[in-house]
DNA sequence: TGACGACCATCAGAACTCTGATTAGTGTCT
DNA sequence: AGACACTAATCAGAGTTCTGATGGTCGTCA
């Protein structure tokens, strides 16, 4: 007996069965999102840190002296959020916050000895991790995905969601 | 003047320039899935609920009367995650926890009227956003996609990171 | 029956994340 | 000079998430 596929999905919306979670491509994303964090979670682990913290110190290393709102944007995560980390930073001895010599609104956030050091032992681990994920794909599809990735972006950016 | 590629690599790897934000794919990941959550929030918000309480309503909706630490599993979190997530549902109404009949130290949750109501117009708002996500791709190229995350996922989970 | 292991639920503590609101300095334009 | 807009920093509150620890219940196996 043969069942047309587009019957089956006729009478699932009849029924109003929902998209499953395997149809949404939302939920592949989150649980590669979530296995890369675990991974890059204990990558930097040892060396004291957490993801964010090590993105912040990450940005702090090659440009000293940035502001907190610029770094917030280079990390892709609110000012406030930026606060925390920093604030979690500063505790540990990892970075030190001095006001800025002519804007005395900005402070100025810097990485520590201390903090180079942790930032060091992080890279060479986080880094581990981001090229044995890249010895798993040729360049052509390493390319491919980058791609399609961007194609996502695009659509979730441009589309008139947020307004509907 | 020409300038050999290979050169300028080997040059960074000298003074120890780090690998770039772009090259690596976890970034690439990171931006869309932030983009994805943000979509998918405003697209469930009207209905008063956060994504995690939407997963939560949804795995409820299709089992009811599922133990929370099986609802965990299904919605990918902890139990102690799930145990906050039930907590905030359960403050608003629109799920309902009564103790098992058979296993005292089991809780069975199920959703209210409310709690299904609220399910419903978030997942026709959520769904929206996965199929104008799906129409931005062939079938095709989809399935790549899907294929793709597959690896990484698979890369990650099996690859000896966490124990190193 | 009694011990052990497996599982469920939950508390405690910490970190990250957001939205919203406040305070204050800088720069521009009238 | 004064008004306005922009930016920086931060507080407050809420939600999600984790690790670690605790206590209770069920089933199995000696």
């Amino acid at each position: 007996m043969v069942v047309n596929a587009y019957i089956i999905d006729a009478v699932r919306r009849m029924v109003c069965m929902r998209m499953s979670f395997d149809e949404r491509l939302g939920s592949h994303f989150k649980r590669v999102e979530q296995e890369l964090q675990a991974a890059k979670s204990a990558a930097v682990k040892p060396a004291g840190l957490t993801v964010p913290q090590y993105a912040a110190l990450f940005v702090l290393d090659e440009q000293p002296g940035i502001s907190a709102a610029e770094l917030a944007r280079r990390c892709a995560v609110t000012p406030q959020t930026m606060t925390t980390i920093l604030r979690n930073l500063e505790a540990g001895g990892l970075i030190e916050r001095t006001p800025h010599p002519l804007h005395k609104h900005v402070i100025e956030t810097r990485p520590t000895p201390a903090g180079r050091k942790a930032l060091d032992q992080a890279d060479k681990r986080a880094t581990g991790v981001e090229r044995r994920l890249a010895a798993a794909f040729s360049e052509e599809e390493a390319e491919t995905l980058r791609a399609l990735l961007a194609r996502v972006s695009e659509t979730l950016t441009t589309d008139p969601i947020l307004k509907s």
